[in-house]
DNA sequence: TTGTAGGCGTTATCAG
DNA sequence: CTGATAACGCCTACAA
């Protein structure tokens, strides 16, 4: 923007004098094509591509009230496990002429709110948030706005508006559930501290005391979780067991460091060492050997949120809450 | 945007009638509060408070003609290597007030035209593209539009404008020339079939040749690259060799695949199997065997992109160009 | 330090 | 099917 030499950037009033219409004419042939004659199309076509015209959706956006931008908030793309969502999410927005703008929050709790007003700051159509659990403020702030919105990735009595998502706790209750049915009792949980691992790591917990087990270790990583700490948190926790043990992991990220240690170090999976990741991500598939984890169908939440949106946006009013269901992929750790 | 229920949003004249001053005064406690004074901005701010104002960035880029918008394009987020670049990029440009529009661009030459025109649509004040070949059209999109653009993660005789980056086919030769003095002569390359990995692959090939080795083998994977085609592909490779080979790998994901394979044939690694991967990832450093690959910083590629387009947005129009160092970290598989 | 006037480039709306 | 006119909400430029 802001050209300072030579000629400036060509605007739609210039494809208009080339072409011997009205502007109004022009924003016709670009928006809605079918109201405008065919040879008058043709002609503000060859004027467009003749100047090399590049419609400004800003002025656009101001002028029509719609920016057709549509805002992605997830955690982070440090890890896989948001690639199929986001991907999916885009590809069904593009397809309906939106575009998306990627933010990423970070796990820590980077005032959520200032970001949520910058954001808002460029009048998007239409808001995907991961997480469903949100301040006041920020609530406040999201129907002010007047914007549809879908939280995914979780779940929560009150969504904001509209949901596409699962409950944490049942993935940890799940897991245990699994364990339990395959005999351990003593279990162990490594992983990162966010909102949604808490959470399953709270569902796993209380299922394994209430079938009858017991945690007997548990080790924390730092979020979002990487292998190395993942590993060294193997490290201590098979220093000091004294028993086969089922591990709960926060991530497959995690599971991969679990694994890798139990192998160096001549466990076997899963009679001495049992492990359980999240995400289903290809490492957890394509490693050696492939481990134990829960699947989320990730592209399916993507598509199911743009879908949302987009019914929202051609005004279709009603509530959209859906939980995606997970299951647990048994790969021979357990 | 576009409400229609209840009260309108908020705007700037509701915030300035509130505090009993005028827009313009609004518009500097947001935009330059060292011009107004503390008392006028005290009210100013205790109006956008209690009205909930969030500024259009939309009306306000139309009428500065500055969008604070900085729009990146990268092939993926499936992959971690672009994680750090984009990480840095965005931190850097946040510290500085701008916002960051990522698009994928996924890797077949899906029409490169068309996004651009997407995104030079909205204005951004600035570009960052992966990769520095384009086509004739692209690059008057980009002059035309008058627009600083950096180019990174490759390196072109004429780059649009700015460029961050590094010569692909040196990278390959460096592998090479690793192979050729740990005494391999048999070398095998696999990978996907991007333009920058056809570059590496060819430097490698070219470099391998020209020392006195041969290629005895050659393996595509489809791009992106994933761990279970690498591992096919690895298979296949592993079947017809008939004596230690040295794999050059497109990425870290194939040499991850590769290694596995390897492993679980029994191979020695780097007797009978030495691997290469590129990108140093985090899976190259923690999985086990450790592999030798490729390393690049890319933190610095990003943030120095993002100075890069600073400094111009700051008015400095020198040109800049650097190119990046990379590094071959040996790991144990040679 | 604060205010006024005008315009940024497009589209909604209504008229022809 | 096409055009004229008036916003859209803010900021530049200038004035007080």
């Amino acid at each position: 923007m802001k050209p300072r030499t030579g000629r400036p950037v060509v605007k739609i009033t210039d494809v208009a004098a080339m072409a011997g219409v009205a502007p109004m004419t022009v924003s016709r042939v670009l928006n809605a094509p079918e109201r405008v004659s065919a040879e008058t199309a043709e002609r503000v076509r060859a004027a467009i591509e003749t100047l090399g015209y590049v419609p400004n959706l800003i002025a656009g956006g101001l002028s029509s009230r719609r920016s057709r931008m549509i805002a992605a908030v997830v955690p982070t793309i440090a890890s896989q496990l948001f690639a199929d969502p986001i991907q999916a999410f885009t590809d069904t927005l593009e397809r309906a002429g939106y575009q998306v703008l990627l933010a990423l929050s970070g796990y820590g709790s980077h005032d959520e709110d200032a970001l949520l007003r910058q954001i808002l700051s460029r009048r998007p159509d239409g808001l995907l948030l991961t997480g469903a659990h949100r301040s006041e403020a920020a609530r406040r702030l999201l129907t002010d706005a007047r914007v549809p919105v879908v939280e995914i990735w979780d779940t929560a009595e009150e969504p904001t508006d509209m949901l596409v998502g699962f409950d944490h706790r049942e993935v940890g209750a799940a897991i245990a559930t699994h364990f339990l049915r395959h005999g351990h009792t003593d279990m162990a949980v490594v992983g990162a501290r966010d909102v949604r691992a808490m959470a399953r790591r709270q569902g796993f917990v209380e299922t394994v005391e209430a079938g009858g087990g017991r945690i007997v270790a548990e080790h924390e990583v730092p979020a979002p979780a990487n292998i190395a700490n993942s590993r060294a948190a193997a490290r201590t926790l098979f220093e000091t067991m004294e028993g086969p043990v089922a591990v709960c992991c926060s991530s497959d990220n995690v599971a991969f460091g679990v694994v890798t240690e139990a192998r160096l170090r001549g466990l076997r999976m899963p009679e001495d060492v049992a492990v359980c990741g999240f995400g289903d991500i290809e490492l957890s598939r394509e490693s050696a050997p492939p481990f134990t984890t829960v699947s989320v169908d990730g592209m399916g939440i993507g598509r199911t949120a743009a879908e949302f949106l987009l019914a929202r946006l051609r005004g279709d009013d009603s509530a959209r809450r859906v939980h995606i269901p997970f299951r647990i992929v048994a790969r021979g750790t357990e």
